[in-house]
DNA sequence: TGATACATATCATCCTACAACTTACCTCGA
DNA sequence: TCGAGGTAAGTTGTAGGATGATATGTATCA
């Protein structure tokens, strides 16, 4: 029980609040690219809060790429191609649409990843692998020790592809996956227990064993369609379905 | 000329410095999950700024999910996996081989989601697609216009996919691989004029056109192999040369 | 007219002060 | 001795003002 406090207790800051009021209002067109933020002075007038604060949002936006800020003309916003950093908004994930096209995306990354690891996995990997698989199904079956193995057990063959950056966005879409289906849960009693199916993650892991490329492509494949529709979400994957 | 410069004139403001230089500490493994980071006072004498700059600095680390940061406390490293950003370091990208990772990773995306594009595009998406292809081998070819046109290319690609999380990511990928290409070519004078494959552009937009999800992932795939290749990087992907 | 100097607006940085929160220690009473 | 409660110190969160750096517009003057 606690662990969920632990997880959710992010405080929302004065920045951070300032920080997403400005990034909606952008993302909805609001404020289109090329347009000028008001300067800082009327925005901490605006929200009530101290100069201060308004600049740490505003180098929060700055990081992200979404404004640029000129010394004595003030901050424009930039075009949504310029941005230097991908962030999800967790709300927007409470929209089972947007739940979905997650899931679609997921499963291209994972699928070919799959493969990938197939071809280049070594003993190592393999082990790792393993481990995650054992702690899936083992006696830790509490509910979020096993969500922890499973998602482990996805970063481990990423990890194997050799590919760092395979590995940062794969984990970084499965850790949006499970915060969503987390919160939901907390909302939603009914979805308490989230099913995780081992047996499609033995035949993952078996493929990558036999070195099997297109195996462990195919059984990713069916394993992520699986998650989605255990989760309430049918994905429409073209390749999922039918093709090989 | 001023193009460049504007594209270039990322000032290096001190909180920046402050948050790649703890970023890096926290990326090597000199500061691990669970350490505790210096005081804001100590980290404002090390660097010698004041208080204020080194709060932006956490600021955006603490929004890019990296560390933690509780009143009374202090601030803490997070895991890797629960990074709320994802965010490319565009140092690591003068390594060839980061590079390479870099095209793996795009070829992935890229690939399926012209699958995915084919099947569901319509009569707007391929108008605005060829609008692209046009721009892109039409009288405007100076250099920058025509990386517009191709990276425009292939985001509206992705736009036909009719999933947004597809076309935030592939946008995000192909943009850091044009500014690493782009800083490359102005340290390096010999690749001063990146070569663009016009046709292999329109084997693709002709397998959009038909509906052929195969075929497009096909030539996507081998279009992505040749720009690399054009580049100076050569592909490992075990798909895009042998399997069909 | 044209160029220079000045005033203004804005962001960049610094400084100080206080509030809110946590921890550790210390005192005091049973 | 031991426990409860309070106190002090340390740290982050927020406020507000002051100064430097930079861009823009304006007024002055040759």
């Amino acid at each position: 029980m606690k662990q969920r406090l632990a997880a959710i207790g992010t405080v929302e800051t004065l920045p951070h609040r300032v920080a997403a009021f400005l990034s909606r209002e952008i993302e909805s067109g609001e404020l289109n690219p090329g347009a000028r933020l008001p300067t800082e002075q009327e925005l901490s007038e605006k929200f009530g809060v101290s100069r201060n604060v308004v600049r740490e949002a505003i180098a929060q936006l700055r990081a992200d790429g979404m404004i640029e800020a000129r010394q004595g003309i003030g901050a424009f916003v930039l075009a949504p191609e310029q941005r230097a950093a991908i962030r999800i908004d967790r709300e927007a994930l409470k929209d089972t649409h947007n739940m979905e096209r997650l899931f679609e995306l997921r499963c291209i990354l994972e699928a070919e990843s799959a493969a990938l690891a197939a071809a280049r996995r070594n003993q190592g990997h393999l082990d790792s692998i393993k481990a995650a698989l054992d702690r899936m199904g083992g006696e830790e079956r509490w509910e979020e020790g096993s969500i922890d193995a499973d998602l482990l057990f996805h970063r481990e063959i990423a990890r194997a592809t050799g590919n760092s950056y395979i590995h940062t966005f794969i984990s970084f879409v499965c850790e949006q996956i499970r915060h969503s289906i987390h919160y939901a849960r907390m909302t939603n009693p009914l979805h308490d227990l989230v099913e995780i199916n081992v047996g499609e993650h033995v035949r993952i892991y078996q493929a990558l064993v036999a070195g099997d490329a297109e195996a462990a492509e195919a059984a990713m494949r069916a394993h992520i369609v699986g998650a989605a529709n255990r989760v309430g979400v049918k994905l429409p994957l073209s390749k999922a379905g039918g093709a090989k």
